[in-house]
DNA sequence: CTTCTTGTTACTGA
DNA sequence: ATCAGTAACAAGAA
């Protein structure tokens, strides 16, 4: 699923594709992914324009438009896909299972640029959305995130405040993007796995030292993952239509009842923790 | 047939 | 305020 290091891979990709790309023509095949403005609406707002940057916060791509008050958001949730294509028969790395035709049966987005790019939204279970907001809008949204790891602000210090005194269980935090943001399923269970921790202990039973572990490891999985492109499990594929390489770092989720393979010796369970399918070894996590 | 998969929001209740 | 738990969304895999 798309988390901080797919999301980032992705927008890192479309700075470089279509940046200052101007708009010439949209389809919307499924009206349900555009939110807000309605369909017609929509079209005619982007139908021209061009983007000026494209950022990130947490699993959130923000395309700022060029001389526009509005600003596009888009989230792919869980099994969306953002594909760009030169021209016809051409996707920039090739194709693979992951992207199939284009457009395919979920593609329910394109945008065509002048240059005949195109540009994929993929979409198999359609919980990924379109949306144009206002300024003051846009401010709400971004409000309601928590530390953006891997800059400046998130820091020794200002992790200690936010965790310091807090009772859940470690996965739980992991995952509240108003704590963290970007932090999805798998990379919750990888951060665990590193710190050796348990995904399922409680915060206030851990002693500042495994907290400052837990701190860097937040940092080292994120941007390890970020430098490999990204985790595929499913769906997740970049602009190209490439996998992501972190697949092969991956030490405990997608590996149940399969032998630890840090300490050979524990098998990696799956059970419940926050809601969430959650793996770990019992012998390395404590 | 059932159960599981997961990002996010909404809601209930403690 | 903090936190846990569940439903909803959708479609496919096992």
């Amino acid at each position: 699923m798309p988390e901080l290091p797919e999301v980032e891979t992705v927008r890192r990709d479309l700075e470089r594709y279509v940046l200052g790309k101007k708009i010439f023509g949209i389809e919307i095949g499924k009206e349900k992914i555009v939110k807000g403005l309605g369909v017609e609406e929509f079209k005619r707002y982007l139908k021209g324009r061009s983007f000026l940057k494209i950022g990130r916060r947490g699993k959130l791509l923000i395309f700022d438009l060029k001389e526009s008050k509005k600003t596009l958001l888009v989230h792919l949730k869980m099994t969306g896909q953002l594909i760009y294509r030169f021209s016809k028969g051409t996707v920039g790395g090739g194709h693979t299972q992951k992207t199939g035709k284009l457009p395919g049966k979920y593609s329910h987005i394109i945008l065509k640029f002048k240059d005949g790019s195109e540009l994929f939204f993929n979409d198999l279970r359609q919980f990924g959305y379109w949306k144009l907001v206002s300024k003051k809008e846009l401010e709400q949204i971004l409000g309601r995130f928590g530390i953006e790891p891997l800059t400046k602000g998130f820091n020794w210090k200002g992790f200690k405040k936010l965790i310091l005194g807090r009772k859940r269980q470690v996965k739980a935090f992991l995952l509240d993007q108003k704590m963290i943001a970007g932090i999805g399923n798998i990379y919750a269970d990888e951060i665990c796995f590193r710190t050796g921790v348990l995904p399922d202990r409680r915060i206030d039973s851990m002693d500042e030292k495994i907290i400052k572990k837990l701190y860097k490891e937040i940092e080292n999985v994120l941007a390890e993952a970020v430098d490999k492109r990204g985790t595929t499990i499913s769906d997740f594929v970049d602009l190209s239509g490439k996998s992501g390489g972190y697949i092969k770092k991956l030490k405990v989720y997608g590996r149940e009842k399969k032998k630890c393979i840090v300490c050979k010796k524990g098998m990696i369970k799956k059970v419940k923790v926050a809601g969430r399918g959650t793996r770990f070894c019992p012998i390395c996590q404590v």
